[in-house]
DNA sequence: AAAGTTGCCTGCAAGC
DNA sequence: TGCTTGCAGGCAACTT
């Protein structure tokens, strides 16, 4: 399911129902997710309040007292389900909290992850990228952590220490926006060209989050609603339609084992 | 059949 | 020659 806009429609859901509640009971079906969870998580979040429901990147940050952080990534399929009975399909994790509420993390194919942190920090958030939706990220920062690379810039992109949140649709999406071909060299990238893929990139990911994100398969709102940013794509998921600016036929083609769609017209 | 993820692995090429 | 670095590609987890 998840890049930044989805996974802050997670984090806005959860908050409100999270948010000065403590985690009362906790049961793991499984611990064999992408990476084990721990023997002690449930031990460690129980009793304790929850002071904040964060993000960074495309992790959840569950800030609770004494120090102690709850970090989720949702993978491909992963979903939070707020209401839900803890017994359905792949509800792998339940949360309960101190008013009764039931939160499940459902996720078929596991590819995602629950794990114990420590007052604000986990060797997962080391090394990410700046926060494009931040005051930090602008056009130097950018270019700074594109120079001097022969990489693709499509590549470049999904390389979260680059920048932080985006993924396959996000930076088709976001090229498509800025009129740059996926393939140019990431270090080639002239300083105009770098600033309008700062704007690109937010403007995206501002639409995207407004519109709840993009369900495609799995992605819903804890709440159960989907997003619908699916029917703004300029060119994700649209090989041999008509590009929505010059009208020739958006192009699909294979970069680092993932799907790049692009117009080859508009996109130089 | 291909899919929104990402850490780890291999292999290759280039640079020093 | 070897060592390092950068990058591409494959894999794994599963269901639809």
């Amino acid at each position: 399911m998840p890049e930044l806009p989805e996974v802050e429609t997670v984090r806005a859901g959860l908050a409100p129902v999270w948010q000065g509640r403590r985690f009362a009971k906790i049961i793991v079906h499984r611990f064999d997710l992408r990476r084990p969870v721990p023997a002690d998580f449930a031990r460690i979040l129980e009793g304790r309040r929850i002071l904040n429901v964060g993000r960074r990147a495309k992790y959840l940050v569950v800030d609770l007292e004494g120090g102690a952080l709850l970090l989720g990534h949702l993978g491909m399929s992963g979903r939070m389900i707020i209401g839900a009975g803890g017994d359905g399909p792949h509800q792998h994790i339940v949360f309960e909290t101190d008013d009764g509420g039931r939160v499940a993390y459902a996720d078929p194919r596991r590819f995602g992850l629950m794990d114990l942190g420590q007052d604000g920090r986990h060797p997962l958030l080391e090394g990410l990228g700046p926060e494009p939706l931040d005051d930090g990220f602008s056009a130097a920062v950018l270019a700074d952590g594109l120079a001097g690379k022969d990489q693709a810039i499509k590549s470049a992109l999904l390389d979260q220490g680059v920048v932080a949140g985006l993924g396959n649709i996000y930076v088709a999406e976001s090229l498509f926006q800025a009129g740059i071909s996926p393939l140019r060299a990431a270090g080639s990238l002239k300083g105009d060209e770098i600033g309008r893929l700062v704007t690109a990139i937010r403007d995206v990911l501002e639409r995207a989050i407004a519109a709840g994100g993009s369900t495609l398969k799995d992605h819903a709102r804890p709440d159960g609603e989907l997003g619908y940013f699916q029917h703004s794509f300029a060119v994700y998921g649209r090989a041999g339609q008509p590009c929505p600016r010059c009208r020739g036929a958006i192009v699909r083609l294979v970069q680092s084992g993932r799907s790049t769609f692009h117009c080859e017209i508009c996109q130089a």
